[in-house]
DNA sequence: TCTCCTCGAGATCT
DNA sequence: CTCGAGGAGA
């Protein structure tokens, strides 16, 4: 592509650009990857600088092999910088500069699986730096622990680095450099596949939640019959305020109720959350609540509740 | 009923 | 970027 040359000559700004050969953000659990991280100026790749790279090779839950180097930036490191990492432009001076540390990272990499914490940030940066020195672009598919752990805990208040770092105990090393953060990501992974084992979680069936209401089992098989949710369908439409949909369909189905992810015939409560958040449908109703006004007019068993109702129900 | 599409909100990386 | 909403169209 010869606009991709006029990119190049400009300068490592590929912004808005696409990362057409980019590989693919998986949800899975592997013994054999290798956890990245890289220090930086700033967050963008386009007027910031890579001043560290840091990664470990790991197998079976070991550190096999490690790789750290300093780079030695194209402008000086700001100082609210060297304050977050420790790395000053002192340290750097002698450092050689990325376009030679570059090829033995991605040599020491290969084509393995990459892990690391919003590993997106690293492996654009370094993605535009392969375009920028003309290597092969960095394809290499990855795991991401900012959305693995996303998705399976969601009842932390947050999820840095640190903070998960926290949660599993791993033991306090030096923040803020590439290796030592490299290899906390993958203590982290670790312990992460190991509560997948334990909980005999499916992180398959974690890569689709087009139907939300088929992914939510019982947590409980005693049921009180004369519960009003007990034997009942319910559907939900808007976001509830005092917790999430996903949420709300557990205590559905613990209490022995059914949920459906859309209004039917067989459906006997619609629940009404707030829908100010869609511009589309601000001043209207959702699509559901028409279906279900006309289901209920047409003589079925269905009634549309607020939220503060069906909390009463579930008492 | 199922398969995409669009949009807004909210984090995380240095 | 990722998720979770509703919506359009087959």
């Amino acid at each position: 592509m010869s606009s991709t040359e006029v990119l190049i000559s400009l300068g490592p700004d590929f912004s808005g650009a696409p990362r057409p050969d980019k590989g693919k953000s998986k949800l899975i659990a592997t013994e054999s990857y290798i956890s990245i991280d890289i220090e930086t100026t700033g967050f963008d790749p386009r007027f910031d600088s890579l001043i560290e790279f840091g990664a470990v090779k790991m197998k079976d839950g070991l550190v096999i092999d490690q790789f750290q180097s300093l780079v030695k930036p194209e402008s000086d490191i700001p100082s609210y910088i060297t304050e977050l990492t420790g790395i000053s432009n002192d340290m750097v001076a002698n450092a050689p500069f990325v376009e030679d540390v570059l090829p033995q990272f991605l040599a020491f990499i290969g084509d393995n699986l990459l892990v690391g914490h919003n590993v997106n940030f690293d492996i654009n940066f370094i993605y535009d730096l392969t375009r920028f020195y003309t290597l092969p672009p960095l394809s290499n598919d990855f795991v991401d622990t900012l959305r693995l752990s996303r998705r399976l805990f969601s009842d932390w208040t947050n999820y840095k680095l640190e903070t998960m770092a926290n949660y599993f105990q791993i033991g306090e090393v030096t923040a803020h450099r590439a290796l030592s953060d490299s290899l906390k990501t993958a203590q982290c992974y670790e312990q992460i596949k190991k509560y997948i084992r334990e909980n005999d979680i499916q992180l398959k069936s974690f890569t689709s939640w087009n139907s939300l209401s088929k992914h939510i089992t019982s947590q409980t098989d005693t049921f009180d019959p004369d519960s009003p949710i007990f034997g009942k369908s319910f559907a939900f439409t808007g976001a509830l305020e005092k917790m999430h949909r996903r949420d709300a369909m557990q205590l559905v189905v613990n209490a022995g109720g059914v949920c459906c992810d859309g209004v039917t015939r067989d459906t006997n409560y619609l629940v009404l959350g707030s829908t100010d958040y869609c511009k589309s449908i601000k001043d209207g109703k959702s699509s559901k609540q028409k279906r279900a006004e006309a289901l209920r007019l047409a003589g079925y068993d269905i009634s549309i509740i607020s939220e503060n109702v069906f909390y009463d129900m579930l008492e």
